[in-house]
RNA sequence: GCCUCAGUAGCUCAGCUGGUUAGAGCGGCGGACUGUUAAUCCGUAGGUCGUAGGUUCGAGCCCUACCUGAGGCGCCA
């Protein structure tokens, strides 16, 4: 029996001619005689040509949407329109029949709210299939990025006992019985009887640890899942998300802006390159969920061509201090229209960064040097002792998609922030010896990939772009 | 954590100022259909109006609490 072949790789090749064998799932059975198959392999449907003569009405009957089908058969010429080819069955097997009146999908339009309960069937549709090859796609481009740039992909631990990044609220991991564990004789947990003799919990961050990875192997990047216990209900945030974080050797804060803009943009040059069906697809339902919107509640432009002007434009470059002014001087500020006050050292207001982003620039913002007290320790002091050397950089529609820094090198200087902010020393004693023997300048930046995500394949909720959202109140699957 | 909005058939929604028997489209089911592209056509079943209380002669509609979802804010990536 021959091997079946992907129907991304029949519509490719377009072999007509051949015999061949496919298998996939019916999206579409119309006429009696026209299926729409798709196996996953790719967006496009192959169309299966079925003269019903030839068949048993059992098995007519059975070629329902979203069941599971072999053909065999041979691939010819399309004799209609749509389509270049399509295959004649000469064989039907059902590998899986369904039962629709039980089947939570229909085919129509269904509430991506409503997809988000059928997690287990959803990515069978036409939008999240797209979506999660896209995200396949960006978590590739991931590594050929950083592989072609001499960067070497570091694990960080998942699992860890170094709280002191302030980076969010962790969940704790523990084998000791919730009910009654173990006490000291002042009754308080006792964690030295714990797995690992010692509180943990989940990381919420790799970055330190990859600077340990910097300092010994120059260009490192970590790629890996992240915890944030916050109670953060909004339709940017995951308590389980995976973040990219690059840290490199010998480098300032601008050469750490030069590599998260020429990162960014390689990632949507590998989608707007090898992913063009995907994306118009995408396009395509947002136009369609815009169509009965208001005119400014559309998007200014479509997909495809927001990626494109993404990458062919320079970001724009301002520091925070440029911020506050640009802001204190706009129409909005001035008409009193924002919520909350514009003032230098409080840290920028989502409305703030929307304006700087959606009207000033029109396109992505990366802010720099802000002030001390609104950052992390970690961040390298300016000349001007009162703003450090970070940048956030600023997507319309999402927000902060990267935040980065040059890290503090002298020892000094890091030490006076930490007791300033803190941040114990002892449980950092490894992280300060990295600027003890043989530190050096160096600056890294954390990107959280489903925000990326977010912004290529131009959904509207980060947990549609996850297949297992994890958010305050919910871990079904 | 805070604010706002929503919950009516399997799905998406309509349901007037509180008034008789709860409406549509799609989907399902039954049938027709051999060039369709969200196929089309005919027929048909399907509802504890989120849950629990309350007001009222009478509640899908008003009030209270809770649950669930969405949007916004804060925290951040």
């Amino acid at each position: 029996m021959a091997k079946h072949t992907d129907i991304a790789t029949v519509l490719v090749e377009q072999k007509t001619g051949e015999q061949i064998e496919v298998k996939g799932w019916v999206r579409a059975f119309r006429a009696n005689r026209f299926i729409a198959l798709n196996d996953g392999s790719g967006a496009n449907n192959l169309q299966v040509v079925v003269d019903y003569e030839n068949f048993d009405d059992a098995i007519i009957k059975d070629i329902s949407f979203h069941a599971c089908i072999a053909v065999k058969g041979q691939l010819i010429e399309s004799q209609g329109k749509g389509q270049a080819v399509e295959l004649v069955a000469e064989s039907i097997e059902i590998l899986g029949a369904n039962e629709l009146d039980k089947y939570p999908l229909q085919p129509k339009r269904q509430t991506m709210e409503y997809l988000r309960e059928q997690a287990h069937f959803r990515m069978r549709t036409n939008t999240f299939s797209s979506v999660f090859r896209l995200r396949h796609a960006l978590a590739f481009a991931v590594h050929s990025f950083f592989n072609e740039n001499g960067f070497y992909y570091m694990h960080t631990p998942i699992i860890t006992g170094s709280d002191a990044e302030g980076a969010g609220e962790m969940f704790q991991v523990t084998t000791l019985d919730v009910n009654k564990p173990a006490r000291t004789e002042d009754n308080k947990i006792d964690y030295s009887q714990d797995f690992f003799a010692k509180a943990t919990n989940l990381t919420v961050s790799g970055q330190l640890q990859a600077e340990i990875g910097a300092m010994a192997m120059g260009k490192v990047y970590t790629f890996g899942p992240t915890f944030r216990a916050e109670n953060s209900n909004t339709s940017r945030h995951l308590a389980e998300f995976w973040m990219i974080e690059p840290e490199v050797a010998f480098a300032d804060l601008k050469d750490n802006m030069d590599l998260a803009e020429a990162f960014v943009k390689y990632l949507i040059n590998y989608v707007l390159d090898k992913y063009m069906d995907d994306l118009k697809i995408l396009d395509a339902k947002i136009q369609d969920d815009e169509k009965n919107m208001k005119a400014e509640l559309r998007r200014p432009m479509g997909l495809i061509e927001t990626l494109r002007f993404v990458v062919e434009d320079d970001f724009a470059r301002i520091t925070y201090s440029e911020a506050i002014n640009l802001l204190r001087s706009s129409k909005p500020y001035k008409k009193g229209k924002f919520e909350y006050d514009v003032e230098w050292g409080v840290d920028l207001q989502a409305e703030h960064e929307r304006w700087l982003v959606e009207k000033k620039f029109k396109k992505p913002v990366i802010v720099t040097d802000y002030p001390k007290d609104i950052k992390a320790f970690y961040m390298r002091m300016n000349e001007d002792g009162k703003t450090v050397a970070a940048m956030d950089i600023l997507f319309p529609g999402i927000g902060e998609v990267v935040g980065g820094s040059q890290r503090e090198e002298r020892l000094d200087v890091l030490k006076a922030r930490m007791t300033e902010m803190d941040v114990e020393h002892d449980e950092l004693d490894w992280y300060l010896d990295l600027r003890r023997f043989g530190g050096n300048k160096h600056s890294g930046f954390g990107l959280g990939f489903e925000r990326i995500v977010l912004f290529i394949t131009g959904m509207t909720n980060i947990r549609d772009v996850i297949a297992f959202p994890r958010t305050p109140g919910n871990a079904e699957f």
